[in-house]
DNA sequence: GTGCAGGGCCGCAATTTTGCAGTTGTGTAA
DNA sequence: TTACACAACTGCAAAATTGCGGCCCTGCAC
């Protein structure tokens, strides 16, 4: 047996799937306004509660968005002495990706260009992707020798937080230039706009 | 929604079914010898712990056996007044059904014919039967006025055990002749003989 | 307005499933 | 004979699922 991920996991996986490709199918015969939880429940096999473990709001069963999280290969690669604005965009970009669950076989980008007023909710995860990552670099910045004057003025929390939001201001501006195509290329396309934007202004601004 | 059953005793009823599906199905591909239980539960997709959750023994799955129940429908027309010994002939025969689980549509029959060595499974099967009912018996005889003065002399206990006896005499009797023919048919047939056998030595002996 | 039903969502206890670490018995290669 | 793998089966604690009662909000009939 091929058991890269036990029992449960596996279980888990297939369920949440399931879920997801419940709501986005319901969603895109009726629209979700017309779908019920009640109702991807039971097409998914499911307790109406268990969805509920599954997803926090009937939307992010839709678009089959989770909770943002990194993998700790990933953790173990990110460095602060150098190159920070770097790290943290590529950091960031992986982030955004982990909460896309799924194959990238998922009905999310249909429901997407089928109904716009869902795309609002990706804004509310990339807050927690920031939120994230921000955890991260925070601690990168306290055990960091390089860092300790400066942590030695500001805290640690607020340095982070505006490297973090320096470094998303390109991924922010790339979410609404693509928000009225949004396919996976225009979203690409824009960011590298973005980041191209972001280096040629930097400089000018200090 | 059609919801005779919630969903926690439908998706139970459909686990044990699929376990027991399994079970039969590689038994007959492979004999009961070359089927571990480890593979009836990944055939089920359930976990091998799972298995002896629903069944006591692989050959109780191979069988697809379950605990003898009576239900309450049943006991409340169950009286011990009148015509005992047809009484708990019927209890035996409705018993003795219970514990086969599933649809008519089951692999057992298939299993029986081709594997015989599993038929010994059904007599510890008919002793856990024959329990069930003796206990339905004792406490009907318990509560019985008519039973007052045999019971004044004999444990109630006592009493059962030698009706049930009686009564299953016929089952057991037929359980050896259709050992060999084990066919609905041939159970049905070799029960009425049996029954009728019982009824003509009965007056003989007293 | 006022009541009321429908639906999203949560807390909690009961039930089920899983993982894991045994114990036991049996066949079999050394 | 000993050693050992293998498979049936069990106990137990952690995790997942379910049922259910309840809260809150919104739309809709009256």
């Amino acid at each position: 047996m091929s058991q890269l991920l036990s029992l449960r996991d596996r279980k888990r996986t297939e369920t949440w799937a399931a879920l997801h490709e419940a709501a986005a199918r319901l969603t895109l015969e009726n629209g979700p306004d017309r779908v019920t939880t009640e109702a991807i429940a039971a097409q998914a096999n499911v307790s109406a509660r268990t969805f509920f473990n599954y997803f926090g709001t009937k939307e992010d069963a839709i678009l089959g968005l989770q909770d943002p999280s990194i993998d700790d290969a990933w953790l173990a690669d990110f460095k602060v002495d150098a190159n920070l604005l770097e790290q943290v965009s590529r950091l960031l970009v992986y982030v955004v990706h982990s909460t896309e669950g799924g194959d990238g076989e998922s009905l999310r980008m249909e429901v997407v260009q089928q109904f716009p007023q869902l795309r609002q909710r990706r804004f509310a995860y990339f807050l927690k992707v920031e939120q994230l990552v921000r955890d991260v670099v925070t601690a990168g910045i306290t055990d960091s020798a390089k860092w300790a004057d400066v942590a030695h003025q500001h805290r640690a929390e607020d340095i982070s937080r505006m490297i973090v939001l320096i470094a998303g201001a390109p991924m922010r501006y790339a979410m609404q230039e693509s928000a009225h195509a949004p396919t996976l290329d225009n979203q690409f396309a824009a960011l590298t706009t973005a980041n191209a934007l972001l280096r040629e202004v930097l400089p000018e601004i200090q």
